[in-house]
RNA sequence: GCCGAAGUGGCGAAAUGGCAGACGCGGAGCACUCAAAAUGCUUUUCCGAAAGGAGUGCGGGUUCAAGUCCCGCCUUCGGCACCA
């Protein structure tokens, strides 16, 4: 035997599998007639902005512990990647570097293909997809139209976000604390008109079907989507105003206080309030025209200040409150958001904090109609918004919070001045773009049919090629410019028109992507229906955090309508999600301007690829983050050595019965087995990894001692060993099985389910506490009865001194475990 | 401001209400070696020579028994933030 067969070199097991797994393909699915239950374990796809990361590293480590588990458990499991390949990042590269955003998306993808490659991702390299090819944004375009004729797909005219520096329009999801998410520029408003997929119609659904998420999605996300989604409830209430034929609408939560209400605030930048300035007094439109000015300069970071005063403009018009007459002045203001609820409210100030605030801006009357436990808002100083008892208000009074709602939504409906209502802080999904890089809107814009659908036999609408085209954002699409491409006759009319030349936002690329993976190069359809229903809602979905609103409502939003359309037989897409934590450096993200990187490229050719993925596993619960810091891919690297080594020192021939092997190994390979499994299945990867860790010591030492190599149970649990590393360091996995004298795939061989003989335990280790303290233990039989074992902790000498000679209060046995003396 | 989560050795972390610190990193010691590396073994919560005592952010409570359950704080992190 060379030197070299029992050394370990990882570099040299890395060169020696990765051409056998190339050749066996071991993670190919859905193949026909395959017996095996069926697993879909989903990786959010990466977007190739240039050579994987640490981050990638943990994501694909711990997806594929997932995945592998799953597989050796005897399931068919699909695990498919792609490319997230549209968007910005390719755009502004490519500006920068004078390049086709084509040529570089595509060459780093081939750069990060090839890296996972060596990273062993069980990946099914036969269902691979690229949203930026038109074989499939095609589709997405295709959906586009069928959310079209849904009447879920359709344009109009607002103020929307808009990134200076980007050049483009955000969705509401994209805007983080008034700044662009990509480039942190502050988001102004721009008047524009636009696509929009009609998200709110979905509102309830969205939100209400969270509840059957619950416990296998993070509390964490189910939360955050829930108050993105944020429905309110209350009511929508008619005030007569005077000069104006239509009464004006206001939407309350809180119509108990309809009496308290002193004036009414209109949303300065909505249109009624440019009608309503039309209608008042010169003067008053000078002030109106003014504010607006100021209003619009003014970007959302000030408008988020919190100790922002309070400003507007009095109309001199005034409304009627419809529950007992009163005439309230109108005011505009900025604090009321026009895209909200009707974009007028009522103000009560002494119940609401922000009607408070204008109240005093501007020494209107404040009038308290809900005693509260809190105190009176004109002695306290700010607004009560407590639960109380209703003052001032008629046939009100007397009532509490709740009865008082119902009741004044009786008295309004009954009048027909108002009725229940609800909203959602959800606005429809903006989806136009005005770069080059994504999906081309399927419309053409004809002078005299209006909107044309592109007809579907006559998808893709290809993306024209980049060359000569001016990339650089300038507040319209580039594609505008490509004369060839942007003017066709119209599909209707067959006259001259024009293209739509706004691009989707990529968001849509990834909100189906996990059907197409089931048919990747299908030219018929975007999925397989009948496929959709043997392997979708994927079982287990892994990802950052990061996409916890943004990515999973838009895709649970495209399942729901996918779903009414009869495509799917499912309303939610990922049954099960695991949010992944961040790699760190030194306690903060990493980035090359902080000067913390740590390439993940380095960190393999150091320590080895299994090295790595098992630290990723190793370093602490999977959603926790990992500060590269704290962790040591070097003790990894030991680790692995050392369970490697033990293949080498089995004698047993493979196949030997393992019936006949010591019991005390066996026993251990059994628990191991159970508990392994268990970890796995609670995401305690960490906890796994400590399982094989003792089972190796546990190992070492039989085969050092007296059991020896030759003991088939020794056999058993390296075998043991080697397949529940293969979830995590698959090289030295499948090194150990070839060792053992087994056929390549150790992936595919089973982790078999422990004999339960094995586990049956017939002796442990009994405590004895005095006051809850450890005093004695015995090692005792399981069968012990509570006398026996009570016997034995009272005839204990380190129990009788450690109760010296206190009065005995009670004594607790919980046989064959546990006794404890409680003292006086 | 509102909502949520988390605080355990020098460090990453374990622990169905029942032996706190599994498993590792780092440290210390020993064996092998001319020596080193590698490997193996021992040890490592703190105070104490030991006996023993203290100990899971702080203060209470429930319980025979609390890291775990309840109440009140503190700190950190995350989300939302003029949504009427």
């Amino acid at each position: 035997m060379s030197e070299q067969a029992n050394e370990y070199d990882v570099f040299a097991i890395q060169e020696k599998w990765l051409p056998v797994w190339d050749e066996l393909k071991p993670f190919n699915s859905g193949v026909e007639g395959d017996p095996r239950p069926k697993k879909y374990v989903l990786d959010m796809f990466p977007y190739p902005s240039g050579d994987l990361h640490m981050g990638h590293a943990e994501a694909y480590a711990l997806g594929d512990v997932i995945a592998r588990y799953w597989a050796q458990k005897g399931f068919n499991v699909m695990h498919p990647i792609g490319w997230d390949s549209f968007g910005l990042p390719a755009e502004n590269a490519a500006i920068k570097r004078g390049l086709d955003p084509k040529g570089w998306t595509y060459d780093n993808i081939a750069q990060q293909r090839a890296s996972m490659r060596r990273y062993a991702c069980s990946f099914d390299w036969d269902r691979v997809l690229v949203t930026s090819d038109p074989m499939y944004y095609r589709w997405n375009q295709w959906l586009f139209l069928q959310f079209y004729k849904k009447g879920l797909a359709y344009r109009k005219n607002s103020n929307v976000n808009w990134c200076p520096s980007c050049q483009t329009v955000l969705a509401n999801e994209q805007v983080v604390q008034g700044l662009c998410e990509r480039c942190d520029s502050v988001v102004t408003k721009k008047a524009l008109t636009q696509w929009y997929f009609k998200v709110t119609d979905y509102a309830d659904r969205l939100l209400d079907d969270l509840d059957t998420l619950e416990g296998n999605w993070p509390a964490k996300v189910l939360t955050m989507q829930r108050n993105w989604i944020g429905r309110s409830t209350g009511a929508e209430v008619e005030f007569e105003i005077e000069g104006r034929t239509a009464p004006i609408s206001v939407y309350t939560t809180r119509p108990d206080t309809l009496h308290g209400a002193t004036f009414m605030v209109v949303a300065v930048d909505s249109d009624l309030a440019a009608e309503l300035a039309s209608q008042a007094t010169p003067n008053v439109r000078q002030r109106y025209q003014a504010y607006l000015e100021e209003v619009k300069k003014s970007n959302d970071i000030e408008r988020l200040a919190t100790d922002r005063k309070k400003t507007g403009v009095d109309t001199g018009l005034h409304a009627v409150n419809p529950i007992n007459g009163e005439k309230l002045p109108i005011w505009l203001s900025d604090y009321v958001l026009a895209d909200y609820g009707t974009g007028a409210i009522m103000a009560v100030p002494a119940h609401d904090d922000r009607d408070y605030e204008f109240a005093k801006a501007f020494d209107l009357p404040i009038r308290t109609v809900v005693q509260t436990e809190e105190g009176d808002p004109a002695e306290l100083g700010k607004a009560t918004v407590g639960d109380g008892i209703l003052v001032n208000s008629g046939e009100l009074n007397g009532l509490n919070k709740a009865e008082a709602i119902d009741r004044a939504i009786e008295i309004l409906a009954a009048r027909g001045k108002g009725h229940a209502a609800k909203n959602f802080r959800l606005r429809d999904w903006l989806i136009s773009r005005q770069r080059y890089w994504g999906t081309p809107i399927p419309i053409i814009h004809c002078a005299d049919c209006g909107e044309v659908p592109v007809p579907e036999d006559q998808l893709p609408v290809e993306l024209p090629s980049a060359a000569g085209l001016d990339l650089k954002p300038k507040g319209s699409s580039p594609l505008g410019a490509a004369e060839a491409w942007v003017n066709v006759a119209c599909p209707s009319c067959g006259k001259p028109a024009k293209r739509d030349s706004d691009t989707m936002d990529t968001f849509v690329d990834s909100s189906w992507y996990f059907l197409r993976y089931l048919s990747p190069n299908s030219q018929t359809a975007a999925f397989p229906v009948d496929a959709a229903k043997q392997w979708a809602p994927v079982d287990q979905y892994v990802g950052g955090v990061t996409h916890a609103i943004l990515h999973l409502l838009y895709a649970r939003f495209f399942t729901k309508v996918l779903h009414d359309i009869g495509l799917v037989d499912f309303e939610e897409p990922f049954t099960r999600l695991l949010n992944q934590g961040m790699v760190l450096m030194n306690g903060s993200a990493m980035s090359k301007s902080r000067g913390n990187l740590v390439r993940l490229s380095d960190q393999l050719d150091e320590h080895g690829v299994d090295a790595i993925r098992l630290t990723m596993a190793f370093a602490g619960p999977p959603e926790d983050d990992i500060d590269w810091a704290d962790v040591s891919p070097g003790g990894s690297a030991k680790f692995l050595a050392r369970a490697w080594r033990l293949a080498g020192d089995v004698t047993s021939a493979p196949g030997t019965s393992f019936a006949a092997g010591n019991k005390d190994v066996r026993r251990l390979t059994a628990a191991f087995l159970r508990d392994f499994s268990e970890s796995i299945e609670t995401f305690k990867f960490n906890v796994g990894v400590a399982k094989i860790m003792e089972l190796v010591n546990g190992l070492r030492k039989a085969i050092d001692g007296e059991v020896g190599g030759a003991d088939p149970a020794v056999r058993e649990a390296a075998e043991a060993v080697a397949k529940a590393l293969s979830l995590f360091a698959p090289y030295t996995a499948e090194d150990m099985w070839a060792k053992l004298g087994h056929q390549p795939g150790v992936a595919l061989a089973g982790l078999p389910e422990p004999e339960q003989e094995l586990l049956v335990v017939n002796n442990l280790t009994a405590v004895v506490q005095v006051d809850g303290k450890l005093r004695d233990k015995f090692d005792v039989s399981v069968s012990i009865t509570e006398d026996e074992l009570r016997a034995l902790a009272m005839n204990s000498e380190n129990v009788q001194r450690a109760i010296g000679g206190r009065e005995i209060a009670n004594v607790i046995v919980r046989a064959p475990k546990l006794v404890n003396i409680a003292t006086k």
